[in-house]
DNA sequence: ACCCAGGGTCATA
DNA sequence: TATGACCATGGG
C-alpha cells in the first residue's frame, strides 16, 4: 500500500487511475453527435483503427445514413460498400443492421435513459454484435455511465502496474467485476479512465512501447517485466 | 512481405 | 468453458 503524506491509505489502483486521468485530461475523447452515431463507432471499431473508422463514418454521413432508419433498410450491399474503410464489412454490416433495428424498435433512443445500467447493458449484450467491451463503451459514450470498460489495454496496464491479481486479467468479465468493486464510491470519471489508458497504451506503451517518455514509468511496471 | 488495430461470432473439443 | 478460425481494410 502506498501512503498518502500524513493521512489516510489510497488503494494503489485508485491512485494510479486518478493519476493517468490528471496526465491525459481526456474531454470529448469519442467524438459524434448522437448516442446512435456511438453505437454506429463503437461495432465500426472492433478490432480497426479510428482512423478507418472515421473514414467510414465519412461515408455514411455523405449518403445520409447516420441513423437507424435508413441503416435497417439499406441494402446490405450498400451499406456494405459505404463502411468498407473499416474492414470487415459482411460481418459490420450484419451487426449494424441488427444494431439499427433495435435501435428502430426503441423508438428514440433518448427513452433508454432512464433505465438502470444493468439492465440496458443486458439488453444491448442481447443484440447481435454487441459484446461485452461495445457494450461498455456505448454506456460510457452514448448513455453517459459510469462502466470500467477492461479492454486488452486495461488489462495490459493494470497487469503491469501490478494492482490487480493476475488470475482476474484473463477475462474481461473478472476483471470489470475487480475493478468495478475496487472503484465503486471513488468518484472516478470511468469514461475519461478508459480513454486515458488507451490513449497511454497507444502513445507509450504499446505492443513495442518507448517508456522513456512514460510519465508513469517508475510505477507502470513495464520495466519490472525484464 | 509481414503485423496489427479502441472485438464478436461461430464451430469444435 | 475455453480455445481458434474468420472477418478485411489501411498503416507501419
Amino acid at each position: 500500500m502506498t501512503r498518502q503524506a500524513g493521512s489516510r491509505q489510497v488503494a494503489p489502483l485508485i491512485a494510479a487511475c486518478r493519476r493517468l486521468i490528471d496526465i491525459y485530461e481526456v474531454d470529448g475523447w469519442w467524438p459524434a453527435r448522437t448516442r446512435f452515431e456511438v453505437m454506429v463507432g463503437a461495432v465500426l471499431v472492433q478490432n480497426t483503427r479510428w482512423a478507418n473508422v472515421a473514414a467510414a463514418m465519412r461515408a455514411l454521413r455523405g449518403a445520409g445514413a447516420l441513423n437507424a432508419g435508413v441503416i435497417s433498410t439499406l441494402d446490405p450491399a450498400d451499406l456494405a460498400a459505404l463502411i468498407r474503410p473499416a474492414g470487415c464489412q459482411s460481418v459490420k454490416t450484419r451487426r449494424l443492421q441488427a444494431m439499427a433495428a433495435w435501435a428502430g424498435g426503441v423508438g428514440n433512443l433518448r427513452r433508454l435513459a432512464g433505465i438502470e445500467t444493468v439492465r440496458l447493458r443486458h439488453a444491448l449484450l442481447g443484440v447481435h454484435g454487441i459484446g461485452y467491451e461495445t457494450a461498455d463503451a456505448i454506456l460510457c459514450y452514448a448513455f453517459d455511465r459510469q462502466q470500467f470498460i477492461a479492454d486488452k489495454y486495461a488489462r495490459t496496464w493494470l497487469g503491469r502496474m501490478g494492482c490487480v491479481p493476475q488470475s482476474v486479467l484473463r477475462s474481461y468479465e473478472a476483471c470489470r467485476h475487480h475493478v468495478e468493486g475496487e472503484l465503486h464510491c471513488e468518484r472516478i470519471d470511468l469514461p475519461a479512465l478508459h480513454a486515458a489508458i488507451v490513449l497511454h497504451g497507444q502513445a507509450i506503451c504499446g505492443p513495442q512501447p518507448a517508456c522513456t517518455q512514460c510519465a508513469l514509468r517508475d510505477q507502470c511496471g513495464y520495466f519490472r517485466e525484464r
